[in-house]
DNA sequence: TATTGAAATAACCATATGGTTATAATAATA
DNA sequence: TATTATTATAACCATATGGTTATTTCAATA
């Protein structure tokens, strides 16, 4: 499923911060559970937890439940996808002729 | 000059909006001022300067004064620089070095 | 079954965010 | 010089965010 305007501007909430920025950055290297990002971050756990279900539900990150852990890798399409999206948005330039219509262009010069 | 996190993360803040994120879209067109902005968002002209001057200060658009009228331009330079290292992030795999040290790390099955 | 360990959820708090209206600053013009 | 148009700043407000501690849920195990 491709995104739309919306899912890009959650996607780049979740990623603007440098915690889930580098929890994406971690996951590049491996998967791994809440328990190891604690150490990392030197946060609480419940505060992994929420970043990790933030990132989860912008869709950039996968769980997956092994025994009593619950591993997260990244989504690496959707991270992609959001790479790509923000390198190619959406062309507006009809909002510039309705402006036009309207006479509220500014022609400079 | 290239980017930090840190710089990374403050321009994903900038973009991580809707009404910003179309700003960028609207100067792809091209450059408009804070006036041609005002009726596209139907927000208050105090509310679109300040999501300009957010832009700015991630150095994501460029101001020029010409006569009565600020006119911003996207800085695409800056801008393709933020894909980049979306695309790019830092290895961080001595974190999970540093966890075997401590043996931190689960290996699971 | 009772206990232990990992992760999620709830409740809370201080700060950041995105809007508003009112006002000030800047530049062009009558 | 006084006025007008454009933009920026100040002060304010409701909501979102990122952290905390306490508690619950869930799976493995003694």
């Amino acid at each position: 499923m491709d995104m739309d305007t919306k899912q890009l501007v959650n996607a780049l909430k979740a990623l603007a911060d440098p915690t889930r920025l580098k929890i994406i950055a971690l996951l590049n290297t491996r998967s791994c559970c809440v328990c190891e990002l604690v150490p990392i971050f030197g946060i609480s756990q419940p505060a992994v937890s929420k970043h990790l279900s933030r990132l989860k539900s912008a869709d950039l990150v996968i769980e997956t439940r092994k025994g009593q852990w619950v591993f997260y890798s990244i989504n690496q399409e959707r991270y992609e996808q959001v790479c790509h999206a923000l390198g190619n948005l959406p062309d507006y330039s009809h909002e510039f002729e309705k402006l036009g219509e309207q006479g509220l262009l500014v022609t400079c010069e």
